[in-house]
DNA sequence: ATTGACCTTATAGTAGCTTTATAGTTTTAA
DNA sequence: TTAAAACTATAAAGCTACTATAAGGTCAAT
């Protein structure tokens, strides 16, 4: 299989199939006499797995960190859940972090109609006073 | 008042506000015949919006955009509620998508314990066979 | 006279790609 | 058969909002 395909199999750039690779996310496949890459069910995989993790937000270092832990199938997998429940509480902060922001946008919203000048304009009147309780 | 000075009065670092020179948010102050800036209270003051802008988490493109407004006192500030109304959109998209996401991750953790060899994880066996519902 | 704190510019690094440039290869259509 | 279209390759720059580093000039105090 060549990168164009794996590309659109997965629903990825092929640039970013090279940029997986050059980070060491993805081993490098065998090549043809003309060096295009070929690549293998296993890589497949392999991609499947970085973007799911990508999707679920784990950085590609976190993502490095969960392939190394393959790489020793018998250890215990105590690491692999604290990454997850770490970036569960990160996830969690997040949330809270924009819950508090959003009230802070809509009530500075709330000082404004459309009908003024940017001159009277309560939303810009609000920033520069400063008027932003804070968390 | 120097750039360190406004710097800790502000609470940012001096090459920040270098930085915010160089992007067009903050006017280019005056010289000393050193070449040192010499900033006014009108730089305080501008580089206070920026911030608060800045931890409202608009952009720097969107500070911009409200600063053109602001040259411009007369004009309705239909713009400034309507760039305000999108970021909020924003923001709540964004925390829901993180919501989605806390769940998934909530859901994934608890297929696993931590008594596992890293073979039998549940959470890689998680991700590795896609079982994740979207949405 | 020299140390330390401050200032200057320019450049590179951060994350995770995306875009662009330049060039070689293969497939398809005329 | 040839020429265009579609694919591949590498390398380097661009994106956001800074932060950090390098190499150097300026100033006050010791």
């Amino acid at each position: 299989m060549r990168i164009g395909q794996l590309a659109q199999l997965l629903g990825v750039e092929t640039q970013t199939i090279r940029f997986y690779e050059q980070q060491g996310l993805l081993p490098p496949p065998d090549r043809q006499d003309n060096g295009y890459r070929v690549y293998t069910e296993k890589h497949g995989e392999r991609l499947a797995f970085i973007r799911r993790c990508r999707i679920l937000g784990l950085s590609l270092a976190e993502i490095h960190e969960l392939q190394s832990y393959q790489d020793d199938p018998h250890q215990p997998c105590t690491a692999v859940n604290a990454l997850l429940d770490d970036h569960i509480s990160h996830v969690r902060s997040q949330i809270t972090a924009l819950q508090a922001l959003e009230k802070q946008l809509v009530s500075l919203r709330a000082s404004c109609n459309d009908d003024r000048e940017v001159e009277a304009c309560g939303v810009l009147a609000g920033i520069s006073e400063g008027n932003m309780h804070q968390q």
